[in-house]
DNA sequence: ATTAATTTTTAGGCTAGACTAAAAATTAAT
DNA sequence: ATTAATTTTTAGTCTAGCCTAAAAATTAAT
């Protein structure tokens, strides 16, 4: 069954939801990551329940289904393909592309998708560290730990980040962290949590807890 | 003004109509390329007097204005970049990209398609021998002859076609004609205006008027 | 120069997807 | 265990962009 833009957007923002509980999915959060009123939402979700492609009873709010999910993972593929893109072809930075994939995301064909990904090399990761769904829909897992539970000491590597968002990424490159980047936790501060970290042999730099919860890093 | 999918359709269409000639482009004619009927056509075309991009008199058909004009030759410069790179980067033949680009042509991003003009290394014509229009909006005017007004025995250079179906192109294909190539006209029989036409030094194959009409050459 | 045929416009509807305001259900607080 | 606060749903509107049917204007034909 075809899906419309709306529909796909709400498809999208309710994966990202379930991905954190089991819990069915509250009409407000939706209403909030997709900027509409609630009532414009469950009025969305009615229609989607009847195409099956989310379970939905009054008041207990939304999953995905089997199919819901394969279409949202579909439309993840190509957000992460596209900026891949993006950055590794157009020479785009990684804060400047979360707009543009969101239009391109959209785009229907199937073969181009496949050549996207053949051209890029079979990427498996985007440029912000996050996995790229296989066609089958398979994530290839990889647990990664947020920089803010790495012991003192330990080195790390930075994997991804947990957000997005242009000016969190900003930040990042200002203080030169970048994927690949070699990590120490040289200080741990009890008081507010905050950590001084050494990027490869440079002089330690200073960051919030707040930064340290939103960088992925792999042991 | 922003510029909704449907307004981009009927701008790019009108263009296309208003190069043929100086007169008022009819409902009709709109309707039918569009997929609409008339009287959507009219509601269309009245809202877009509204805002400025055609002039329009009950009646008397539309014309685009210099804003309208400008609007429609940047969705045709971004659908003729995608579709050069979607054949040199990705590998489709000419015939397979045209509903892709109908799609990626709405892709909104100033920056994008000029980081895709430079990936591209600005391109001036397309798969199909279109030229392609400047930021500005400025057509490189190529002056070709139609294949079917070359003179017998005389030599020119495939340079585009004038029409873009996948049937068409895929005839080309099948006759080994492609763009670049180098054509001499043999024989042209008086009957039915057909052409015998050598492609390089191979021997002679038969096309008929009806196709050499659709080719674009140079001398 | 009327009449006939064609084209275009108007008028009134429909659907998707948003909204507001009010009602109903759930959750929290006394 | 009621009452209060919050969340969710229903009911009724709105706009963009399409439709059909009928009216009006234009063009063609006798």
């Amino acid at each position: 069954m075809a899906t419309s833009l709306a529909e796909e957007n709400y498809l999208k923002i309710i994966y990202r939801l379930c991905e954190g509980t089991k819990e069915g999915i509250s009409t407000n959060s939706i209403a909030e990551l997709i900027n509409n009123k609630a009532a414009s939402v469950t009025d969305m979700l009615q229609k989607m329940a009847e195409k099956g492609w989310v379970t939905y009873q009054k008041y207990q709010g939304v999953r995905l289904t089997e199919i819901g999910q394969n279409i949202a993972l579909s439309i993840i593929r190509k957000h992460r393909l596209w900026e891949v893109f993006l950055v590794e072809k157009l020479g785009y930075n990684w804060d400047e592309v979360h707009e543009i994939a969101e239009q391109l995301e959209h785009i229907e064909s199937e073969t181009l998708i496949n050549k996207l990904d053949s051209f890029l090399d079979f990427p498996k990761i985007d440029p912000h560290g996050d996995p790229i769904p296989s066609q089958e829909g398979e994530i290839p897992e990889l647990e990664y730990l947020h920089l803010s539970e790495v012991k003192l000491n330990e080195t790390c590597t930075l994997m991804g980040v947990a957000k997005d968002s242009a000016v969190f990424l900003q930040l990042l490159t200002k203080l030169n962290l970048s994927l690949g980047a070699r990590l120490e936790v040289v200080e741990i501060n009890t008081f507010d949590r905050s950590i001084s970290l050494k990027i490869a042999e440079e002089k330690p730099i200073f960051i919030s807890h707040e930064v340290a919860k939103n960088i992925l890093v792999k042991i």
